[in-house]
DNA sequence: CGGGTTCTTGACTATCTTCAACGAAAGTGG
DNA sequence: CCACTTTCGTTGAAGATAGTCAAGAACCCG
């Protein structure tokens, strides 16, 4: 999962399932905690998440972090680059995966709708980091929070009474090193907007969102102090 | 071309043309200031640029802009997105260009080995950008701009007398869009390089790398005033 | 040569980080 | 199940890095 551009967010995360016929190898279940691959682990498999969350790092000899992506359902994991994987990849909630041979995005596989939708999910990778680029390179602590909630709630959002609530599985530190801010700045982004009224956070991992269209307006850089609607 | 981390850049940037037997579809070339393609344009073919220099820009509503990468000789661009493109795409410097039919990615093609250049090349744009996500997301502006630097050194590099000697076609602010920082602190930036003596200004689109070593521990975060050699 | 763009530099400011302290939550072992 | 320990999250104050605004210099192109 990338910070996408909202209104691409329809058009290019369908986050769906791979239509299938073939058999399928069975699915693999991974708990809390564990492990994936390794930086340097030779790619067998990729894996389409069914169910929970992976998380992504790359790490800087001197300790920075780089969470490059959170996988939830739909997202498919584990490109390799010379054969080799070049992030860890660890679960952060109970998780199941549809494992799909490496052979079969690179073709030597016999269903030919699998390698499609491998391929195709290796191209709306590069679309969605590229949106994750100028979040990066080009948003602001506000903008970055704001747009990392709206995605969460539109992929995973539930409604809940009148209000869309989503959750936030990962520590705040994940979330800094996604967005390329501190965990303190998170934090403080948070209470900003909960003292605005636009969120209210029910437990540290439990988001409510009171008002999508503000927090939408501040993720796009609108102004910072939208009145009560 | 994104900034990668220096250990990699062996492993990941073969920066090399295709090899390919078949016979190929004529060069395109194009002229300093055209557009290869726009945001929102179906896609058609891919290029592997064969020389020159491309700009591929991707633009937020209020006037921010991310360059998304630079394409230098041996990188493809054009990877799709739903069918579409999602950068602009011009040229910095006068360009040839060997183009590929989209179908030739996407398995459409009679060429087997064609293709599967094409799957690996998508495969290292992926790593290369997770790489790129680290520098943007975790790199202080002068640990941007040195790695900037080598990278390009590296790959566009010219030995001159005992130095090497870098060209930067584009403008301050293109590198600035690249790296997330503003043309200013770019300017400043290399300032302070050529005050260490660490790079020489030849003239405003020509580096001269006095200290490879310097910069390069610069890239990585060393202390930031190592001692002339 | 002249006009417009691009680059550099300076002064000032804002945003985000750093450092530090404290409280809350979660894990551990008896 | 509870006390203990550790990790995690929030908040404050101070500081640093990079941004903004502004002016002038260098460069480019017709």
């Amino acid at each position: 999962m990338y910070v996408t551009i909202p209104s691409d967010t329809a058009a290019q995360a369908p986050a769906t399932a791979f239509v299938n016929a073939a058999p399928k190898s069975a699915e693999t279940r991974l708990k809390t905690g564990a492990y994936l691959y390794f930086e340097g682990d030779e790619v067998e498999w990729l894996y389409q998440v069914t169910s929970g969350v992976l998380r992504l790092t790359r790490l800087l000899e001197d300790g920075r972090r780089q969470v490059i992506a959170f996988g939830y359902p739909g997202d498919v994991v584990g490109f390799p680059s010379g054969g080799l994987h070049h992030t860890d990849c660890d679960v952060l909630v109970d998780a199941t995966l549809q494992p799909y041979r490496l052979a079969c995005l690179e073709g030597g596989c016999a269903d030919a709708q699998t390698h499609q939708q491998l391929l195709q999910a290796a191209l709306r990778e590069i679309s969605g980091m590229q949106d994750h680029f100028l979040m990066l390179g080009r948003k602001t602590s506000v903008e970055k929070i704001a747009s990392f909630l709206c995605v969460l709630t539109d992929r995973v959002g539930k409604t809940v009474g009148n209000y869309s609530q989503v959750n936030l599985p990962m520590k705040r530190s994940d979330i800094a090193d996604f967005l390329g801010l501190t965990t303190e700045t998170v934090s403080r982004t948070l209470t900003q907007l909960r003292k605005q009224k636009i969120i209210a956070i029910d437990n540290i991992h439990t988001i409510i969102v009171l008002r999508p269209t503000a927090l939408l307006g501040l993720s796009l850089g609108d102004a910072k102090d939208c009145p009560p609607t």
